[in-house]
DNA sequence: TCGAAACGAAACCGATCGGTATCGATTGAG
DNA sequence: CTCAATCGATACCGATCGGTTTCGTTTCGA
């Protein structure tokens, strides 16, 4: 029994920033919610932007595990690549669903300086040089710009599906995937 | 000279808001920055909550107008559907970029009955109805599956030209547009 | 059994939050 | 000229911000 305070507090965190927000959620607050006291807290973690840090570091494991697992049942390469849309599909249902935690990091830190902000990059570019590899996998001649494409219409969904009035954003990429995978004879 | 604080104060406010965002905006900094007195601000707007309303508005107005004038300029209804690629080529180049204003908003405020959401959802639901007409007069089969599919592309590239390392995401937006119309004939 | 480390309760810090109150100066239309 | 509306300066309000301090309790391995 280690540190077990700090795992919790951060898997706590992540649900209430998400939840509410990051500036929205002031330390008192995460404290109060999660029954950790604020001294502990702050005996984790320095501040507030380093418990943030972490916060994404989870969550950026968390996501890339779920989805990828979540592509690898289905087979072969290119149904792979559609399994992602239906994925998607199924996050923007569940009624916890509120967008990307990385678009929203970034858009409450915007300059692209900022560590929260960089981090959240991070992330996106770690998804893609995954799904490159499955691309590449699945036979395209330009791997990388086909995988930039997908890489759109998902970005795209996720914040239409919490933007939109949209019925099935997650279904719309998939088609318009469809699309894309036949052009490049795939 | 009726009101003309309150325009100017909505207009600076758009800026600094977008930029710095909007919770780490606050109404004394506004008026140090703007150099428009507390008093007044609160005289025009009951509460910030307004304010940022009414800053959407204008950021709706003139996003919209810009756009949709940019696409004119191109001609037949093909060319303006890729010339709104090369729209936001443009704005992603400039160094003020900062993503989209309503993404940033809808993550800010994350629940969807929150009236700053639901301005941002009300923009996202103007900008599908001026481009399903533009989309049908291009002759599209089923212009609203089409034109649902070109504002993912439009969104997901606003993020990743925001949060990314990519080179050219309005480019990679433009080239899948391009096979998306291939496919249905236009 | 002893000591170090992890924890919590609570008070405290200066700064800032959104918002108000008071008062006087400026301004433009009648 | 007058009167009402617009504006700014300034001080103020209670609440909350991120973060610290103090001190007492629990826990667990050596």
């Amino acid at each position: 029994m280690r540190p077990p305070k700090r795992d919790e507090l951060v898997r706590e965190a992540l649900k209430i920033f998400y939840r509410e927000g990051f500036h929205a959620t002031g330390m008192d607050r995460l404290a109060a919610e999660t029954g950790i006291s604020k001294t502990t807290m702050f005996r984790h973690f320095r501040t507030k932007e380093e418990l943030i840090l972490a916060v994404l570091r989870l969550r950026d494991e968390d996501f890339r595990n779920w989805l990828f697992r979540r592509m690898e049942e289905a087979g072969p390469p290119r149904a792979q690549i559609l399994a992602m849309f239906d994925a998607l599909g199924e996050w923007f249902a569940s009624p916890e669903f509120r967008s990307c935690m990385f678009i929203k990091a970034a858009s409450e830190y915007p300059e692209p300086q900022n560590p929260i902000h960089a981090q959240s990059a991070e992330h996106k570019r770690l998804l893609y040089r995954q799904l490159v590899k499955i691309v590449s996998a699945a036979g395209a001649t330009d791997a990388e710009q086909l995988t930039r494409m997908l890489l759109l219409l998902k970005e795209g969904a996720i914040v239409t599906a919490h933007l939109g009035h949209e019925a099935d954003p997650a279904g719309d990429a998939r088609c318009a995937a469809e699309t894309l995978l036949a052009a490049a004879e795939i």
